[in-house]
DNA sequence: CAGTTAAGCTGGTATATACCAGAAGTTCCA
DNA sequence: TGGAACTTCTGGTATATACCAGCTTAACTG
């Protein structure tokens, strides 16, 4: 790797002291880091591209392993770089837009474009309404809806997950649809319902463990939880969504207009 | 604290080979974490409410202080606490939400209904655009402009940063105004331009060391940036804005709606 | 040549120790 | 009474060491 080489010459300060030089107090895992930030800027990595591991960088820097890992904790933080488990850490990709004032559905529109955004279906099934979905829903606790959970990759990576509930008596036998595709695709072309509206909430939170495993991503990860009730023309809620993208990969876009009177309210 | 006697129930594995118990291999700092997370659930802890210190909890759970620390990281990473450089860690507030489909700004909103939302004025300067901001603005590169960072507290606690740039051509004597109000009515009612419209960047990454300082978090928190660009009722834009977000503290909605002739474009 | 095995890599977890600097509270003195 | 000085507490940084489990690859074996 090519950074190692600009990185000797920082070496001026044995450690010692912790920090001896005049280097105004910049600890020392974010001086490293800024060294590899550095580096990556300088396109001496590529996408996807493996970084040194801790044990080498270590050694580079002249540091001890959990130095240089807090390192590259902190790229990662960034979402500059991201770590798979037990394989190495590799550079991130640009991040994906994902425009939320369009009820054209983000995986038709990435489908059409990009074209390499496939679909993994984890799991699917019936599940009845429990006092929050069902409320979402408006419809009464123990209405039966379809559930289904895919996992989304660009490039072979993994991007979000995305879990979808739908009102199973509206949508008779949505399961056996083919879901690697959009099912605003679906729902249009198959049950004639238009997504009219959308009502969403994005947040960040740190990963869960299963959601870790799916989007092969560490324990603490942080993530960008969105989630939206889709309404049709008469502004009923047919569809609950939960998108669950590595925070460091998505970019929502939005388009805010000032009425006076919104439909539907 | 509280959670102190519910947790020695749970040392029943001695530390020599680190997990020996039937525990499916939950790593220790997680068993930890969980700990904490019902101990805050319960509400034996209350909002800003200090939890022990990490080497109080190295010895309440037999480990050590590293292990207890990242217990806390993953709770801080998770949003369920903050903490506070060399003065503790406390529990989280609930998220603030921002309708960011209102162009009512948060700041006139938020000041009406919950009222105890403060504003410091960090910085305040003219500057000329270069080459982003300008096309941004749609304005030639140089054009002066007003800019101003603002710290906004809500309980005593910092929640976001906002530096917005105002054309100075046509906002004369802005920063003259207090600006420990709603730039928006400040807009409305001394220059009487209406924001119109708003294109919305929403993404998380990771803080800057500046705005830690200012936001009193970690140097590796995860912030959400928020950027937009204001227009009236022409269509033209005359406001950039940046928030950065307490990652945690940050919940934003928005509402999509279909429509197929949008306006301005 | 395909399938297994073993070695050597990776990040993940965990301990023990040490020192630093800022925050807070207490003590003590003018 | 008010301010300075000191002690104690806090999280932050850093080292050194150890073992684990999964991935990769190369060698070995049938």
């Amino acid at each position: 790797m090519d950074e190692n080489r600009g990185s000797q010459t920082l070496l001026d300060d044995t450690h010692e002291t912790v920090v001896t030089s005049g280097n105004s107090h910049r600890p020392r895992f974010l001086q490293i880091a800024d060294d590899i930030r550095v580096s990556i800027a300088r396109s001496e990595l590529n996408e996807h591209e493996g970084l040194p591991s801790e044990r080498n960088l270590a050694e580079q820097f002249g540091v001890s392993r959990m130095t240089a890992r807090r390192a590259l904790e902190a790229l990662e933080s960034e979402g500059l770089i991201y770590s798979e488990d037990r394989r190495g850490r590799f550079v991130s990709p640009p991040r994906l837009r994902y425009n939320i004032s369009d009820m054209v559905s983000f995986v038709a529109d990435a489908q059409e474009k990009q074209s390499d955004l496939t679909i993994d279906v984890i799991h699917v099934g019936a599940v009845e309404a429990d006092a929050w979905l069902s409320k979402l829903l408006e419809q009464p606790v123990g209405t039966k809806v379809y559930e289904y959970t895919r996992l989304f990759h660009s490039g072979g990576h993994a991007i979000f997950i995305e879990t979808e509930c739908v009102i199973a008596d509206r949508f008779p036998d949505f399961l056996e649809q083919d879901l690697h595709q959009s099912t605003t695709r679906i729902l249009e072309s198959v049950y004639e319902t238009q997504s009219r509206t959308g009502d969403i909430f994005i947040r960040m939170r740190g990963v869960h463990a299963d959601e870790a495993n799916l989007l092969s991503i560490a324990t603490s990860h942080p993530v960008i939880e969105l989630e939206q009730v889709i309404r049709d023309q008469t502004g009923t809620p047919f569809c609950f969504g939960r998108q669950v993208w590595r925070g460091e990969l998505a970019e929502f876009s939005a388009r805010a207009v000032v009425t006076k009177d919104v439909i539907n309210e």
